[in-house]
DNA sequence: GAAACGTGGGC
DNA sequence: TGCCCAAGTTT
């Protein structure tokens, strides 16, 4: 500790870079709730549903759902017994609906078929549904203490930075997944994971690295060359086209939402919708809105528009509102104080929002 | 390989 | 304001 480099320093091995960021990781590691104090062995189900939760996900965002799942359901076996719906209401708002119908799949198939515990190897992990060669990896690693490779956009990062790799993603995926297994341990790989993911969370950013606190600074060539920032280069991304459509919100007299089940599959799959439109490419024809309105009624249009961005295009919706007499049974009609017990998505939340908020 | 698949926050 | 980004997987 207080050893300079000097004349009488005590002859020490020469640390490898994974020795390196594991002292560092030992001292800064974040604690997160998924995650097992120092030197304890890790629970396989809290290991694998942050990992899903997390895909594509930020830490902050995630915080709360993992929670409120572990204290809904303790173990793989209460998740596996849940009803799909209960698990689309709790995964509500996080997106990619998916993940959440693949978490029950896989509960189920593991507690069917493999005693309710998780395989401790890659190949095994990579047969259950929703998980990738990422997530397998990272299960093996953290919950098995097994050698694995990781590879997400950290690890990306990291490793374009190290070696100013000019190849831009997606394509330079291979080479960078072979620059990270030159990295990777023998000792303590499931820390070594978890530490060059904190790495790239909090000292190798997309923006203003702190490379001044980084234990990889004397490592990395972009670093040396101080253009940290240009890696990794991207391939250009496509524009995100423009969709348009209707929606329609019913309220019954006793101040009812009417919603219906989307198709199980797809966007949103699985998740509860006012009823809506189709979503075309070009905006329509508010004189059209009587003919595809769900049932006939004085439907009123709200000003505004409710605008939401998904990952591959931005979804325009006009709002339509009615008071209905009878609350039709096609519909199941929900109160706006119990909307938190169906599975609707955010961009549906917006929709009820702001038919409600113009209404009144 | 490319496209589908959500959302909210930062700058 | 619009673009980028976040512990990717599936088809």
């Amino acid at each position: 500790m207080t050893s300079k480099s000097g004349s009488r320093r005590q002859p020490t091995a020469i640390s490898s870079p994974a020795e390196r960021l594991l002292a560092w990781y030992d001292r800064h590691r974040r604690h997160l709730p998924w995650r097992s104090a120092p030197g304890e062995a890790a629970d396989p189900y809290h290991v694998w549903l942050s990992e899903i939760m997390l895909q594509q996900t930020t830490v902050v965002t995630v915080g709360p759902y993992y929670t409120d799942f572990l204290t809904r359901w303790p173990r793989i076996e209460d998740l596996a017994a849940a009803p799909l719906d209960d698990v689309l209401t709790a995964w509500a708002g996080l997106g990619y609906y998916a993940r959440a119908r693949n978490l029950k799949k896989c509960a189920e198939v593991l507690v069917a078929d493999h005693g309710g515990r998780f395989p401790d190897t890659e190949a095994g992990l990579l047969d259950l549904p929703g998980i990738g060669p990422y997530t397998a990896a990272a299960i093996s690693a953290i919950a098995f203490d097994r050698k694995a490779t990781i590879l997400d956009g950290n690890v990306e990062r990291v490793m374009a930075r190290l070696h100013r790799v000019e190849t831009p993603l997606p394509k330079a995926k291979e080479e960078l997944r072979a620059l990270a297994a030159r990295y990777t341990p023998d000792l303590r790989p499931g820390d070594y994971a978890q530490a060059i993911m904190d790495l790239g969370a909090t000292i190798c950013t997309p923006t203003k690295p702190k490379c001044f606190l980084c234990p990889w600074r004397e490592d990395c060539a972009a670093h040396a060359a101080g253009d940290m920032e240009v890696y990794p280069k991207k391939s250009p991304k496509a524009a995100r086209p423009q969709r348009f459509g209707f929606c329609f919100v019913m309220i019954d007299k006793d101040g009812r939402i009417a919603l219906e089940k989307r198709p199980e599959k797809g966007l949103l799959g699985g998740m509860v919708q006012v009823p809506t439109s189709d979503w075309l490419g070009a905006p329509l024809d508010v004189t059209d809105a009587t003919s595809l309105a769900p049932v006939k009624g004085k439907w009123r249009q709200l000003d505004g528009s409710v605008i939401h961005v998904f990952t591959h295009f931005a979804l325009h919706l006009t709002v339509f509102a009615a008071t209905c007499v009878k609350a039709d049974p096609r519909y199941q009609w929900v109160s706006v104080d119990q909307l938190g017990t169906v599975a609707l998505p955010s961009v549906m939340r917006k929709v009820v929002e702001h038919g409600l908020g113009k209404l009144s």
